[in-house]
DNA sequence: CTATTTACCTACTATGTCAATAGGTAAATA
DNA sequence: TATTTACCTATTGACATAGTAGGTAAATAG
């Protein structure tokens, strides 16, 4: 299941999208918007902003805004960077060593096909097509 | 992500298909076949009996055995019962109170197609699929 | 140059779920 | 009556989730 920081990671960025063509968005302004707290907020963003997706500046005036265009972000790279990967089941996680029961496995061929169909949605879906 | 129990009752499923032809099939003889320990399996057939999905008989000669032809069963509906349910998102989940920002939420109808796309998935594929 | 506003950083915590193990009782058969 | 099987309740360690708390650093306005 796609966790809070997942969900709000996306609401933080169709609120970006929405707002930072002025310049930069303060994160409380999102936090009030999005209700959700700013602290929790603040572990989101740094995460975004890690995966260079979005940057923030420091000071009065400031705050964060997008990096590209909405149309330029799938939202699956925003899920993934955010769920660390996006895999199915733990056999076929980035980090994973491979399964000695691999070859044999019945269900693995299910499992790649059902992460190729997430993978494909969650990538050919962008965020200006939610804005 | 779905969890071992999840993937092991989809194992056991196809381990019945394979081998109650004849009869029941011992739990036990399932963990060696499987490689998962039977105090653990116990746990999982629990649910797929209780689920209507498989039966169990006590005693020598006893052990498991499908209710239904391998063609009957959806993917789907194994991993329902052993995940609860299975929405992508809390907010989508079957016993989750209605979120007050339903109505306005961007990202809900994106949450929606996907639990869409996912359901279709793997309720159309059946456990002789992949037999 | 000072106050204010903002991002950015480290640490902590409560709760819950996952993945199992342990140690039994009940039922059916040979 | 002994054996084999399912079936039942309880417990546990490890980890992830969903936050909170309390700061420091950077930038700007006055």
């Amino acid at each position: 299941m796609i966790s809070t920081k997942g969900r709000y990671a996306l609401r933080v960025m169709l609120d970006l999208a929405e707002h930072s063509e002025l310049g930069f968005v303060p994160l409380k302004d999102i936090a009030e918007r999005q209700e959700v707290s700013k602290k929790y907020l603040e572990i989101i963003v740094k995460d975004l902003v890690k995966g260079k997706l979005i940057k923030g500046s420091s000071g009065k005036g400031g705050g964060y805004t997008l990096c590209r265009k909405p149309q330029e972000y799938s939202i699956g790279e925003i899920i993934e960077i955010m769920e660390g990967n996006l895999a199915s089941v733990a056999c076929l996680s980035s980090g994973a060593e491979e399964c000695p029961r691999a070859k044999r496995c019945k269900t693995l061929p299910l499992w790649r096909e059902y992460d190729s169909m997430v993978h494909d949605f969650l990538y050919s879906k962008k965020l200006s097509d939610i804005l």
